[in-house]
DNA sequence: CATGAATGAGTATTCATTCAT
DNA sequence: AATGAATGAATACTCATTCAT
């Protein structure tokens, strides 16, 4: 049996994995399909298999699970830009990396991220000033790495590096509405034309 | 009276102007503010200063408040974007032009094109169709200029068109996610800015 | 039409009162016989003939369906007692018709005084102090008229008129738990024995 | 830690006492301060600082925790009056001390009496008959000390015994509506009082 | 043109209780 | 004796929309 669970347990499928993470599976699928106020509890507990009472047994609120979503993705990409600027290589090819990268996962979770960049602002007030102070967090990272380059002469400093941030991730952010799986590029080829563009738009 | 409803009626405001125009302005302050589900009809009749009645005998549903906030913005940039496709300019001109225009027209409407990048999904499927539709049409005049630079050589070819115009409208659906009114740069630095960065990306 | 509504209204009853009159007569019924708590929402709709909608069209909360019943009882009350402490007559009659009235007045709506007592504490905390200060200016009223006796040497001052107070109405909280329309003494009788036990009580 | 465990079980405390006092404790305590129904089964055990499991383990519903909580107030006020109705002393005495006992008793444990007259009505039926028979077992008991008194032309026959003991009874279960331990007067002083009313009231 | 009372299906959430361990 | 995950039915409340006037 618990051979079975753990099988089952791969993709957070429906069949033997524990509650919490089937519920989370069922709530990332349809908050993403159809929004998140599209979505009903009785839906997502539906689609999970479970009943309501298990849903608010593990989660607060409906608001809850939209907000774990959230910290998934957040912190899986601090994680990775955290080791981008952390490494040793020269600051052109980290942030390239880390441009590239950020595209990537993105890509790989595109779900979490339409959820994102969707449903923010149906966050009740206090997680949505939680998942902001998350993401300038993220920003900022982002920001010391370009800064890092302008200072040592690698970038223009044409324009100031928070706006370069704002305009390489308005393009991480812009993914879930044009990308498809199925599509001519794979997330490997349209992160690296990203990662292209903004390495170009900085050259001095 | 009719100078009272003159003054009021400059930014579609509650006193004398005509009530369809009164409900839009509504309409757009509230979805803006709080969101397309979590604003009641209710509240947007109350805000226009007249009855449930008079909305539904101007607009067909909410929804249709929603997809007339797009058609406006949308009407409004692909007018614009026609005229730079039309103009006599070099082409790095009119590109760079047109990109730096369309950051302009989207903060001055920015609660328009807040609420069209949040609340999109939430239009009924067949006027989604539609909007998508018109949507496609901009991105493709779009993409016709970049890749008229790329044929006359004064653009890198490096990067397809299509993401080429994904990487740069990206920034501008972002916008409303961080520009504020009173914030350091003025809507037309920012324009400039993000403009160059484009250009700066496409050198060849 | 209108004589048949006149007709029926008379008791608030179902057929064709005005919907909020229906309502606050089925609501009273319900939360006299089986408490506020233990009444639904649905409950009320289904014996007052509309559907949920009405309800929240007029009222904006099952509290204030209680608030309601409350505030009418009160204000009757409030409203017999300043005609007793306006009137002419000498302090001992006064106190003596005013303590016998309140009883009589309890009787005759018995309902709305048993959901008094018992449902109070279930009022939300903002509408609970609102009732209790109107409580509490009965409760002053009444006072005055025994202190107003006490020092007129009529009733004995053994006794702190706020005890007096609330002896007697203790007496008439407790009526709705043992008074039966169908039993040996009628309210007037009841009201007379309560009233002489209290002016025997207030004897110097 | 036996030390310990004797001093937190003095008022039934949270620390070493055995559970279901534990439980009955913290039942109490929220039931008069929230309401019975505005009291969830979790609040009850974490305020214990047991699990639900216990709590079903020695008492078989919520309901059973309220009803005990009338069985110890009934059992101890029952005990009380035999006591007076059984002694020697004259009529009269016996008849003042037991109104005035039950004062200071009700006064001793505020908490069971707000919880007896506010959520008696939300026992299950069955329930609610036995403590009403043996409410009225007291009440019987009182009365036949009236009518003692009345017989040996101690007391008025002005009232019908029943309505003295309504009245008197009243006002005892009026006390938790105002009452409050940092008031002006000690509950004997109270106690003294109401018992005097009824005394002066009951004179020939 | 405009009203606003009424609808009815829908929503998230709560909670006493059970039961395998 | 005790746990705590899970149930499932019930709850108050919302809201876009309709329609007689």
């Amino acid at each position: 049996m618990a051979t079975a669970k753990a099988k089952a347990a791969e993709k957070g499928g429906p069949a033997g994995a524990p509650v919490p993470r089937r519920l989370m599976a069922a709530a990332t699928r349809l908050f993403a399909e159809r929004g998140y106020d599209r979505t009903s509890v009785q839906e997502i507990v539906e689609a999970a298999g479970v009943t309501k009472g298990a849903l608010y047994h593990y989660f607060g609120s409906k608001d809850d699970l939209l907000h774990e979503i959230y910290g998934r993705l957040l912190r899986l990409q601090q994680e990775r830009l955290d080791a981008y600027a952390g490494s040793e290589a020269p600051i052109e090819e980290r942030v390239r990396e880390a441009a590239a990268d950020v595209v990537v996962t993105t890509i790989d979770n595109l779900d979490d991220a339409m959820i994102f960049f969707r449903s923010m602002h149906q966050l009740s007030p206090d997680k949505q000033k939680l998942v902001r102070a998350e993401r300038r967090r993220y920003h900022e990272g982002f920001r010391a790495l370009i800064e890092e380059g302008q200072k040592s002469g690698v970038f223009s400093t044409a324009t100031p590096a928070d706006l370069v941030v704002d305009y390489h991730f308005g393009s991480v952010h812009h993914l879930s509405s044009w990308y498809r799986p199925d599509g001519r590029l794979t997330p490997q080829e349209v992160a690296d034309h990203l990662a292209d563009l903004l390495m170009r738009a900085l050259r001095p």
